[in-house]
DNA sequence: GCAAAATACGAATAAACATTCGCGTTAGCA
DNA sequence: TGCTAACGCGAATGTTTATTCGTATTTTGC
């Protein structure tokens, strides 16, 4: 366990007047660029300064080191599934196994589109794990799965919701990385999403309806 | 998508004298060490010289960089797990849903009990990602899964079959990676791995009987 | 015991990088 | 218009690291 003193990730200075505003954008967008194409290895804040047409200095004004930079990132990418989960797995008008098929599609199709950016930034984890908002997310994903798993297992005991629900939270996103590395069409996705959507939904069908315990 | 020139992984020179091929084992055992108590990270060749006892030097006589250590660390772990796989999942003298629930248990069980060397050669991925032997590792892991599902739903089309394969297969290596992060206690690892085969059994037995698409 | 090959060594080299700092430039405001 | 704070700059600094290479030591074959 390698230990880390965690330094800041808080902005230096906030910016002030608009131009200082569009650096911080403009550097933002670069990075992301930057992860894309040359990935997280060679992910400098020399190349990311260059990329957004502004110098290393500036880029020192507003961000306290090269992690703040990633942690941006990862948090906005955090703040975009969370609120789609919420929208999707969360959505109470409809039936449990056609939430879970979108929300699959959806965050299968998501990964995807956005598979060079999340590479990268799982290749750069290690450099801000253990963020504090990283905590907040995964609660925030925990809560929505639970109430879901509630709905679709109602005659379960809580125990069994409970391990359900982080059972599937953890196959949504564990086979959302795996799909995004294999650059799939958008009909594969969607096989790939139905078929985890009938695994998953087929296991809380009979989690809701009698504990069996063997099959044939 | 990085584009990486893949450096050479194989060894400079081969150990002739019992004490070379003492010193690359020595090596070996060190960069394991580094890796568990360093992190990928912080893992360098002198450090790992150091740990082993030797110097830079004699590394660099029988390792062309530093990749050919973690790539050769990751290699010995894949067959490692590879034998296991086949040994467990392709004994057909037990039922298909024993073995899945016996293979998720010993594998689930054997990635937590090296969770930091895991977790830290993960982390070091990047370095050594589009080898070769990844492509062999991963058929040789995709047959047997083949197999099994082929013994597990036998009245699947083979179209199912084939997706069904790759599922499974993505299934227990994400989760296994997912709770190998967790620090469980062993009867909490036997209970995920149980809910697991549950879930990726039940599926199969739904694909064998009859190919329903939706459930209640 | 001896020459040649193999092995081991570790200081030295060179490159890459994160981060700083002093100075010139621009925007807001009186 | 002019003053001040905010902004923007990029060469310079100090550190870390992978890798090399000339030399010293050990083993092997005889």
């Amino acid at each position: 366990m390698p230990k880390r003193s965690s330094p800041p990730t808080n902005p230096r200075k906030q910016p002030v007047q608009a131009r200082s505003a569009q650096l911080v954008a403009d550097i933002l967008q670069a990075a992301i660029r930057v992860l894309e194409r040359d990935g997280a290895q060679r992910f400098t804040t020399i190349r990311v300064a260059d990329e957004a047409g502004v110098s290393v200095g500036s880029l020192y004004q507003y961000f306290p080191n090269k992690q703040a930079i990633l942690y941006q990132l990862q948090r906005d990418e955090w703040e975009r599934t969370g609120s789609s989960l919420e929208a999707l797995l969360g959505d109470t008008t409809r039936a449990p196994v056609d939430r879970l098929r979108a929300t699959l599609r959806a965050f299968f199709h998501s990964e995807c589109d956005e598979a060079p950016l999340r590479l990268a930034l799982d290749d750069a984890a290690p450099a801000y794990r253990d963020a504090p908002q990283s905590a907040e997310h995964r609660a925030r994903s925990a809560a929505v799965v639970t109430g879901f798993v509630t709905a679709a297992a109602p005659h379960a005991t809580r125990k069994q919701r409970g391990l359900a629900a982080q059972l599937v939270l953890a196959t949504m996103t564990s086979l959302g990385k795996d799909v995004s590395e294999r650059g799939l069409s958008r009909a594969e996705v969607d096989a790939w999403a139905d078929a985890a959507a009938d695994m998953v939904g087929g296991y809380l069908a009979r989690l809701g309806a009698g504990t069996r315990r063997n099959a044939t």
